[in-house]
DNA sequence: GGCATTATGTGAATATAGTCACTTATTATT
DNA sequence: AATAATAAGTGACTATATTCACATAATGCC
């Protein structure tokens, strides 16, 4: 079991608090164990949503309407933001520009996060060129492919660089990569993330349609389309009355 | 006879992973007490490993291999067939062949699931082209999309029609679709999902990158990508920052 | 300044998910 | 036939996640 500690602060009390996560490790790599992994995953949610009060000039918000926006209860709005030190003021609510900030500071926008992408074929390309390459925050370094044989070259539509797949450990290693999307739809997703892996990159978002097996120093967050496409075609099949908004977990 | 070996575990008393040849028995019905969301989300993982043993002529299955192959518990996989009423036998295992077929039918994989895109843009077109057009149990009737004009057409490439948004209400309830797949990355979106569900859609993956109200009667599965990075960054970004306190505390 | 108001912040309560450990059915072996 | 072995199946338990409900601090009004 790890502890991980994500955010400290200052209660009322002036006692300082940190909140961390507990990890446990297991063969395909890190488990978020305790409440926040899914707290995590709306941080990005409620930055959206703080995007366009601040677009129409809000200043202030209360937890009521944060948690509106979203489809969730206040009180899921108040207890994630005490997870990750984000205080309000009582009566006025969250300040949005500062909260913006903070959660920016949580989900490392603030960096440039370089990153290389393993593979390039359509769905890669649109990916980055709909997504990632819009994005201040990553930084596309180089796409690796071979399916247009193994020289390196430029895509003429969007200006990145391709290399060989060979080039990969290096070229990572070089420019001190530290994450990876694979895109990769046949069985050469494992192999790059080994070499990934291999070049010391910390984490990679999985868009091959296959699991992979990772060692507990990268962490690999898998989005399977089909699979979510299946589980859209049980729910909406099955009428379980609960909850009728999921949000990918 | 055919002993292969797929995964490797751990019997208190050290290892075994073996295979044999049997007979199917037939088993019907099947009653799902519990919706556990979580669980759902695994039955495309386990269908996949299944298929994976079955490749191997693979015939019984251990839930130890399994939740192996999966990197999960193998009471976690016992609990999970047990609620979705899939059975085994001791000290054999679980029937391959049986239990994909039982899978197959909770994720409506043998009916033609009649679905139509919301967008064809660059990400639409290669989900489709990837994923969507090679699944039998997806049947995906048209485009629609406004991109290049509002006349219907036929996508050279994949073959599919592209009608005006227009047209999505009268075409979605003439041909019975009940799901749907939102691939817009602008504001359009919602009114996509306001459509569909007008035209009797119930269940949409969405994947464009804003979240989307639905009423009751329509379930929705949002898939991110961007957000989905960011999740990596963050775990990612926080493990390597922080030094490992303790390991297995 | 005092008072009424109100939304935050948070323990306690509840709900959901996952693990453990034991019972039992089934099979193989003697 | 009796016995040993073993993996499914399951109830109890632990862990995680969400909601409830209320005390509390900040605010505006008089």
């Amino acid at each position: 079991m790890v502890q991980i500690e994500l955010a400290s602060y200052k209660n009322r009390r002036h006692q300082s608090c940190t909140t961390t996560i507990t990890v446990n490790e297991n063969r395909t790599g890190f488990h978020i164990m305790n409440t926040n992994r899914r707290s995590v995953s709306r941080l990005s949610r409620y930055r959206s949503a703080l995007y366009r009060f601040r677009s129409y000039d809000v200043k202030w918000v209360f937890s009521e309407q944060i948690a509106s926006a979203l489809g969730i209860t206040a009180a899921q709005v108040r207890k994630d933001f005490s997870h990750f030190g984000v205080t309000g003021r009582r009566k006025i609510g969250y300040p949005v520009d500062q909260i913006i900030e903070h959660l920016n500071r949580l989900l490392g926008k603030n960096d440039r996060n370089r990153a290389l992408l393993a593979g390039f074929g359509p769905l890669a390309r649109a990916v980055y060129k709909e997504y990632l390459s819009r994005e201040q925050d990553v930084q596309i370094l180089a796409a690796f492919d071979e399916s247009k044989g193994a020289a390196s070259r430029t895509d003429e539509e969007t200006g990145l660089a391709v290399l060989p797949i060979s080039h990969l450990i290096n070229f990572a290693a070089q420019n001190n990569v530290r994450f990876g999307i694979i895109a990769l739809s046949n069985g050469l997703a494992q192999s790059a993330l080994d070499l990934m892996v291999l070049a010391g990159v910390r984490g990679i978002l999985n868009l091959s349609p296959v699991d992979l097996k990772s060692p507990r120093s990268c962490f690999v967050n898998t989005v399977n389309i089909v699979r979510e496409f299946e589980n859209v075609v049980f729910f909406a099949g099955k009428n379980s009355a609960k909850k009728r908004v999921a949000d990918h977990a």
